[in-house]
DNA sequence: AAGTTTTAAGAGTATTTTATCTTAATTTAA
DNA sequence: TTAAATTAAGATAAAATACTCTTAAAACTT
């Protein structure tokens, strides 16, 4: 799998948080059962995402979290760096420590132009540019298609 | 990471197998010492790729395992689907089942184009192709750099 | 101030991946 | 025909990932 459970949860609800833009503090429990995701791990990569600044959050009654700026202003690349690392984007097909230009394997130089491709691609979609295509297009976010774009 | 570690070795061990074409079988024993892979796990990851129809084994004194095509008429795609599976090259990158132009996700485009470039890159690829390029410019294909081509 | 709602954090469980260990089966060679 | 070399296969172990559960801390409401 190219993106861990979490960080694909991470950016669902991410997705989730850019459609309702201007709606203040959005409950994780609200979240979790809309987008079907457990609770409480929904919870824990929140938490990461709040941790590396692309979230703030909220105790008590109407908290929640939110994001801190834009979701056009967000890259998918933000989210999956924030969760899984940025080791995909630098790391050598082979599994080499060290693989790079100077030290390169075999297959450094094609791999490197295929996963700047991935690495382009993520860093040129942004969150509301999704939700907006997803609510124009009724596109699903979820397995059951149950969520709801509003 | 993008690939699993099987894979990793799978691929490691293929080209060190297209770097002996014609030298009949090559024993596990010696391929995981040269490169620094765990014999048992080699040997059950090479068992994969035979069984794929990629490689023959041979048993007892003299035995080993062998490409049964030519190495540069074996594509890396072929190793990984062998071993991975197609899963990365048909999967949404949200993790939706059924994922597809019929019913896709925000983020389908955008990742079917990405992701055939990876396809592409290791369909386009073959053993040879690489063991010769690390032959010629001496490349590494073990983490230590102890591997010598020959 | 008390009770309720909500996120935070840590411990615990389950599953998958990675790796190891043991035994069996096959093949060669003396 | 016996011994040694080698892959095959199954059981076990360790590590990483994916979740779940419990308790704590904070913030709002009354």
């Amino acid at each position: 799998m190219l993106l861990s459970k979490a960080c694909v949860y991470g950016l669902r609800s991410s997705l989730f948080l850019a459609s309702h833009e201007g709606d203040g503090y959005i409950s994780i429990r609200e979240m979790s059962e809309k987008l079907d995701i457990s609770f409480h791990f929904l919870t824990k990569i929140l938490q990461q995402l709040t941790s590396a600044g692309l979230m703030e959050s909220h105790k008590g009654p109407k908290g929640g979290v939110r994001l801190t700026k834009s979701g056009s202003e967000v890259s998918l690349f933000e989210i999956v760096a924030a969760i899984d690392g940025t080791e995909l984007f630098t790391e050598c097909a082979l599994g080499l420590p060290g693989c790079g230009v100077k030290k390169p394997c075999p297959l450094h130089d094609k791999w490197a132009d295929t996963r700047d491709g991935i690495r382009l691609m993520l860093e040129g979609t942004n969150l509301v540019e999704l939700a907006k295509k997803g609510k124009k297009e009724n596109l699903r976010i979820t397995e059951d298609g149950g969520f709801e774009w509003i």
